[in-house]
DNA sequence: CGCATTTGACCCGCGC
DNA sequence: GCGCGGGTCAAATGCG
């Protein structure tokens, strides 16, 4: 960000060459631009952190280690074979750590991510393909959603930690949300980067929309279904770039990167100062 | 027959 | 202390 010192600094500009009281003018318009980019910022900053503060809070209603039980330290029984072919087919919504509330002395940090996939709304299978393998064990209605919440464990390596929850979305039905609880330790399965075929009609698109701590970020992954992506696949993808949550992040993030690169912040004031009346 | 999934029961934390 | 609700277990069931 441009400070006020800056802008108004007479050897950055052509101020220097003017008389007195129009220099006067100028530099006060350009303080009171400034300051009102600095509110802009400020502003774009605080929604900004709302934002990811309210996805963190919807995402996960309670701490995953708030609940632990006894027990669950002793569940490493699982194990399971290499998927051979799976892909990261998913639209990744949310991306958030979450420091653990518990006073847990280790206080490690369990990172949960959400991510929503739209699918098929009458695809009753509460399967997400992504690449890994996941047993599951146990399904709930829950209450804030009718549609039922499925639990699953990485079966990929027995002392993998992560576990996902899947549940349909209570306001869209065509949509798939996951939420994934701790980081895998063990590489994604050799191979998953192969194709399936297509199980589901509204399977997930290849690409992945995600928001982190760098902001939000769209790939699309081209490369794959065999040299290109298909139209249906294109569809899918333009209907997600054009979702009111995607271009409200996109917005927020393009405010950010702008108001925080300095050479666009002083051709912006080069070109405001063109455009200022006797200028 | 072995493995994955289903599903009812159970456990546990939280709010009242 | 009790009830509620989310999360997990494990026996039953289905499938290849």
């Amino acid at each position: 960000m441009r400070t006020e010192a800056d802008i108004g600094n007479p050897a950055c500009g052509r101020a220097a060459s003017l008389p007195n009281d129009e220099a006067k003018v100028l530099e006060a318009k350009l303080t009171q631009m400034s300051e009102e980019n600095r509110r802009l910022t400020e502003m774009i900053a605080y929604m900004y952190t709302n934002q990811m503060a309210r996805h963190s809070l919807e995402g996960e209603p309670a701490s995953p280690t708030s609940k632990k039980r006894s027990r669950e330290s002793t569940d490493t029984s699982n194990s399971g074979d290499a998927n051979s072919t799976k892909k990261i087919r998913t639209v990744e919504a949310e991306h958030v750590d979450v420091e653990s509330p518990v006073s847990d002395s280790t206080c490690r940090r369990i990172k949960i991510r959400r991510v929503c996939t739209p699918i098929d709304p009458s695809d009753t299978s509460l399967v997400v393909k992504d690449g890994y393998q996941w047993r599951k064990y146990g399904q709930k209605v829950t209450r804030d959603n009718p549609s039922p919440r499925a639990y699953f464990r990485c079966a990929f390596a027995p002392s993998c930690p992560v576990k996902k929850k899947v549940q349909r979305s209570a306001e869209n039905s065509s949509v798939l949300e996951a939420t994934y609880e701790g980081e895998h330790n063990h590489p994604q399965p050799t191979g998953a980067t192969e194709l399936p075929s297509c199980a589901t009609p509204g399977g997930p698109v290849p690409c992945s929309i995600s928001i982190n701590s760098s902001g939000p970020t769209i790939t699309l992954d081209l490369t794959k279904n065999g040299g290109g992506a298909t139209q249906p696949d294109l569809t899918k993808v333009c209907r997600e770039v054009a979702s009111p949550e995607f271009q409200a992040a996109l917005v927020e993030q393009m405010a950010r990167v702008l108001t925080g690169d300095r050479n666009f912040t002083e051709a912006l004031a080069a070109a405001i100062l063109r455009k200022l009346p006797d200028y």
